[in-house]
RNA sequence: GCCCAGAUAGCUCAGUCGGUAGAGCAGUGGACUGAAAAUCCUCGUGUCGGUGGUUCGAUUCCGCCUCUGGGCA
């Protein structure tokens, strides 16, 4: 049987994914999902680099705007959500766009990625954070090694956040973390056309720099001053977005706006060095480089038709 | 022109009582299964401004030169 095509757009923040992508919709009249961990938050559109109706030129978005800012989300939200949507798409005889950065979320599309079922649950978390707060790291970290000392070998002591977790689950359902967590199997549901963009280092980082600008002129303070007035701050997920969480601390007096801004930019380049090695390893990825977009966009765009064209998508190109 | 201070990692600087050097920041590589824009791990050799001298040995002491601050004219 004939697996359906799916196109995924991913690469690191400030590549330039939202226009190719919508370009590609365009050419092919499909619909674009969205794989973005924040993105989904409504309110937080400047600091998230949203996309814009008019950027839109049209095309239909989905996972944007699903949620307010004090709302609890996670992979496992977004992998039910998207495969619904996914499947709506199909069965229209679209092929479906995904586009995003959020590397965890791609990979529960790409993958088969079970989340095992066992679901969050504040109250266990919290007994293991006091418990690490009372007693210290290693004394959580050794009670998962007596437990699950498989789970513990792949997680390093400091990471109290998955070490907690590993607990969770096996307080929760009595299964081993490990168990689910160790193996990482490609997706067969689905024939996969993934476009990866990439770009000169330097001038990732010149354009992430300038961007932050832009967004503090296009009123990225006023944006956070708002939600931060209506009572969401750093404790919340959506609040731990950067240039959000690091205006909080400008608002609340910690540090200064220049600061701030300094912060904002480095937090957004570690991130994007965060998803290039994310992405890296996965060699099912058709590279582009998008160092030379301003004077080569329309090439650029070319070839990438052309690879979706010779991966058996019905398209008309140019050349 | 004269006086003073400085010149050490991409940046800011510390240090070597003479045995070729180290912090912070920035950066690098990596991990990742219900917080993922989160969370965590790893990595520091550089003509110690140039040149001559003293010395077994100079980035360190001395002389000269160049440059950069500050002051006096």
């Amino acid at each position: 049987m004939k697996k359906d095509k799916l196109i995924v757009v991913l690469g690191p923040t400030s590549v330039g994914k939202t226009k190719v992508s919508v370009d590609i919709a365009k050419k092919i009249d499909s619909e674009i999902i969205s794989t973005d961990s924040m993105q989904i938050y409504k309110k937080m559109d400047i600091g998230t680099a949203k996309i814009t109706d008019s950027e839109k030129e049209g095309i239909k978005h989905h996972m944007i705007d699903l949620i307010d800012p004090d709302e609890e989300f996670t992979v496992y939200d977004y992998q039910n959500l998207s495969l619904d949507i996914i499947n709506n798409l199909l069965r229209k005889n679209k092929i479906p766009i995904l586009v995003g950065g959020s590397g965890l979320y791609i990979n529960s599309i790409l993958y088969d990625l079970d989340f095992n079922k066992v679901s969050s649950n504040d109250e266990v978390r919290e007994k293991y954070y006091n418990l690490e707060k009372e007693k210290g790291k290693m004394y959580i970290y050794d009670m998962l090694k007596e437990k699950d000392p498989e789970a513990a070998e792949k997680i390093h002591p400091n990471n109290v956040k998955r070490v907690v977790r590993a607990l969770e689950v096996l307080e929760i359902s009595g299964e081993k973390y490990s168990q689910n967590s160790n193996f990482r199997k490609y997706s067969n549901k689905y024939d996969f056309i993934i476009i990866g963009l990439e770009m000169n280092r330097e001038l990732l980082y010149n354009r992430i720099n300038k961007r932050v600008d832009e967004m503090i002129k296009e009123g990225l303070i006023n944006e956070v001053e708002e939600l931060y007035n209506s009572g969401y701050d750093k404790s919340y997920q959506s609040m731990q977005a950067i240039g959000y969480k690091e205006i909080i601390d400008f608002k609340e007096g910690n540090i200064s706006k220049d600061e701030a801004l300094r912060l904002i930019k480095r937090n957004t380049r570690r991130f994007a060095k965060r998803q290039i090695t994310w992405f890296k390893p996965d060699d099912r990825i058709k590279w582009f480089d998008m160092t030379n977009y301003k004077e080569d966009y329309q090439s650029t765009l070319d070839k990438i038709l052309l690879y979706i064209k010779e991966r058996g998508v019905q398209i008309e190109t140019t050349n």
